[in-house]
DNA sequence: GCCAACGTTGGC
DNA sequence: GCCAACGTTGGC
């Protein structure tokens, strides 16, 4: 079983979203190394971190997820109407994925980046790391287990 | 809203 | 295959 860091801006869709819905498709990746974790990688079962990006003071870790669908073709590339609408995209072969999440848990209060920032054994996730763009990144167990235990003990 | 950093596209 | 132009991400 593998561990997840998984963002998405609170305007768009955000942890509450997710808490009402149960379970919902993770779609709109546009990028082809996340594209290939999720096809590679991430599997029925493993826990994800849910992420609030860009919001102001309330940006950071906010919640827990559990995949409970492998990927598969992500529909939105193949709707018009959609803002990630692909015209480059086939049915036959589709060039974007997404996986189904649900809803585990929601922080009473968010782990913030700049919480994350001053620990110093977060310093090798991407999350902090200068320039990266990553909106979905593997965390090792320690990692995960301990950004899980500082959301529930005040960083 | 600004803008640095990065990925993608397409002309050559 | 290079690289300039462009679009996007996401912190601030």
């Amino acid at each position: 079983m593998k561990y997840w860091l998984m963002k998405s801006e609170p305007s768009e869709y955000s942890i509450v979203d997710l808490e009402k819905d149960g379970v919902e498709m993770w779609d709109g990746v546009r990028n082809y190394q996340v594209r290939n974790f999720m096809r590679d990688e991430m599997r029925v079962g493993d826990l994800a971190l849910f992420y609030h990006s860009n919001a102001g003071k309330e940006t950071g870790v906010v919640g827990v997820m559990k995949i409970v669908r492998n990927a598969y073709p992500d529909p939105t590339q193949f709707d018009k109407k959609n803002k990630h609408y692909d015209a480059k995209s086939t049915h036959e072969n589709p060039r974007w994925l997404c996986v189904d999440v649900e809803h585990l848990e929601t922080f009473r209060q968010p782990l913030t980046l700049s919480e994350i920032k001053t620990k110093s054994e977060f310093s090798s996730i991407p999350l902090v790391q200068k320039g990266n763009r990553l909106s979905i990144m593997p965390l090792s167990d320690t990692i995960f287990n301990k950004m899980i235990f500082l959301s529930k003990n005040g960083g």
